[in-house]
DNA sequence: CTTCAACACTTCGGACTCCGAAGTATAAAC
DNA sequence: GTTTATACTTCGGAGTCCGAAGTGTTGAAG
């Protein structure tokens, strides 16, 4: 046995591969559990290249704050490339990196489940 | 065209069959979308059985009010069974439901990314 | 010349969520 | 009588989100 174990160690380091260990697991859970954030995804993965006023429209209630927020971290975290178009009225388009895809093919059965899920959520119940 | 779009109609209700609306989408996404839902809902699933304070010590970093509260959703909304031993010190175990299974079975290889990724993700860039 | 429309965002005050240290309850062990 | 163990609450302060209104540009409409 080795001493080198990560116990109560270095929280949120060799954690990785303590597959007991949840502490944190750091970026993209932490992004993810941001409102809005799975779905941006999912939504740009299945469209292709979005502009800003569509996303806002297939989502209806969401404050241009927040998404605009959003967005930009999901730029920043690499899932999402920005595209700027110098034209007027302005356009910009928002797309899935390499990594964003990635990502998007592990939220899809996700999200597929939950619309079907919430279809029968008020079904009569089995007990 | 027909009129009985639902471009603006009743929001929330015929998006379940359109794929390009992803208006809310309701429960389960707005539940996952707080503080380490994911990471509970994993969690619980891949130890069986857990009590309160495994769950704690698994986190390293969560506030037990925050977690307490996550149960509490999670539980309410049918994913989680709360069993409590009148013992004393008290016991209580969180296990997953049939719902709660399914619902990490799409989360599984989301988390199982999510760590991979991370591990790399201070590799040196290829730009 | 003034106004309007388009688009992709900001800004700001108020509401909601989260954190983290401290506290609650019970009974056995010391 | 104090400590220990467990599963939570409570509370003030910090952080996040909402939503209505505003910003900047330029061409078309009046």
């Amino acid at each position: 046995m080795d001493e080198s174990r990560d116990a109560d160690a270095v929280p949120g380091r060799s954690c990785r591969t303590d597959p007991s260990c949840y502490c944190q697991l750091g970026g993209v859970l932490e992004l993810l559990s941001r409102k809005h954030a799975i779905q941006v995804i999912c939504l740009v993965g299945e469209t292709g290249p979005v502009r800003y006023g569509e996303i806002e429209d297939a989502f209806g209630a969401v404050s241009s704050s927040t998404l605009s927020a959003r967005l930009d971290e999901l730029v920043g975290a690499g899932y999402l490339a920005r595209e700027q178009y110098d034209e007027i009225p302005p356009r910009v388009e928002y797309d899935l990196t390499t990594t964003g895809e990635q990502l998007q093919q592990r939220l899809q059965p996700l999200l597929e489940w939950a619309v079907i899920h919430e279809e029968f959520e008020d079904a009569p119940t089995e007990t």
